[in-house]
DNA sequence: GCAAAAGTGTTAAGGATACACCCATGA
DNA sequence: TCATGGGTGTATCCTTAACACTTTTGC
């Protein structure tokens, strides 16, 4: 019955489309346990950490020179047996991000960092695969119910960067028509007077998402397709 | 830098609806800190507890005597400041219970165990009034979009009896002919062969939720009103 | 004028909401 | 027969799903 020594990681799980893929952040682990295998960015609590998050924003930082990064805690592991170096805890954190913004950088704490297929991962340590897949569920939940699409886009975007997400996230296509008149509706987006100039045809209008809309809307939307 | 001595503990948030009043299970801490406040019932992580879960599952038997009880994760709480001994992550576990099966019995850890009004609480140790806030709203979510609710029933129960759940853990009144009409057309209830026999009025059939029937649907219900 | 992606409307079906009275029982 | 809660149906509105062609641009 006695209180038993714990020791708390905190690991960070973060996504991002690219090219219509969605993908997921590792790093290769440079030590053992499970050395030079994948895993998720993380590492153990420090008294330097004001909060979990907190402990999380640096480690992603340190680790994979990622920052400024939307983040909410995503489920807590706790198994004896789920780290051979004895009863660690890992609180487990959901990071949405912008590919195009990021320039990754190996730490020294890993001799690799690079984004993943979900759908095609390399073997992971620990139990971090169940943790991917925990949080790939719970993202594929959020983006119907709730705006977290507009952490994967940059500020501006097209109509069809947004479908591209939900299409990556969801894994499926959806009819543009019906996307397109349930988001202009829904009353979250702001038109802007710029367009795309991408290439020898048609540009698109440029929109941004609009939170102060969102917040005031009577009813939160779903995106459901 | 260097990583923190933490100890970990397990709280449990359980609801009971009891006469059409959504409540939450609290003790009365017998020593300090926060000697004589009311508090989750909860305690430090053991050697023998082989999971989060389990440890959750011991010390709600070992303070109110209550066990065989509904339980998931809600969060982990793990901000410095938030315990007065230290650095104290607490994973927290929303429970759900038939308060009508349970005989509560206070243990040598408390010198008090009872059910409050959620929604006249008294004064709480930590920050669990925050931690109860939380687990709340997602009850309130839980109950619309899974079948939560069954487990704040006896096993044969009145549709009276499940309006009765929905209305106090919503805090409104609802519609009884479409309350009615959408949980009949969802398949998840078995009709009986009995009544309950109450009083000297109409007795009213009784129903038991199948989960088999349930897993088989081919998309969830959705039970919002 | 061609290639490429942007942008647009209608219809049909199903689900949600609002609303008020009769029924069955025991005392 | 009365008091009490149990039990029922319909009309309207709104949301969803299915579906294909025209427009704009740069080359």
């Amino acid at each position: 019955m006695a209180t038993e020594i714990v020791r708390v990681t905190v690991d960070t799980l973060a996504f991002a489309v690219h090219q219509g893929s969605l993908e997921v952040l590792l790093i290769k682990r440079k030590h053992e346990p499970f050395k030079a295998c994948w895993s998720l960015p993380g590492g153990f609590l420090t008294q330097e950490d004001q909060s979990l998050e907190a402990a999380a924003t640096r480690q992603l930082y340190e680790e994979t020179n990622v920052s400024n990064v939307y983040l909410e805690q995503l489920y807590t592991f706790g198994d004896i047996g789920r780290d051979p170096r004895g009863r660690v805890i890992t609180v487990a954190y959901l990071a949405l991000l912008r590919q195009e913004e990021l320039e990754l950088k190996a730490s020294s704490e890993a001799s690799g960092v690079a984004w993943w297929p979900v759908n095609d991962l390399p073997n992971l340590a620990f139990d971090h695969a169940a943790i991917i897949s925990y949080g790939y569920q719970r993202l594929k939940y959020k983006i119907e119910y709730t705006p977290a699409a507009f952490n994967l886009l940059c500020d501006k975007f097209t109509l069809r960067d947004l479908q591209t997400v939900y299409e990556a996230v969801l894994g499926r296509s959806i009819d543009n028509r019906n996307f397109r008149k349930k988001f202009l509706s829904s009353g979250v987006l702001k038109e802007l007077d710029e367009t795309s100039q991408e290439a020898s045809f048609r540009p698109a209008r440029l929109y941004c998402f609009s939170e102060d809309n969102f917040e005031r809307l009577p009813d939160r939307p779903v995106f459901v397709f």
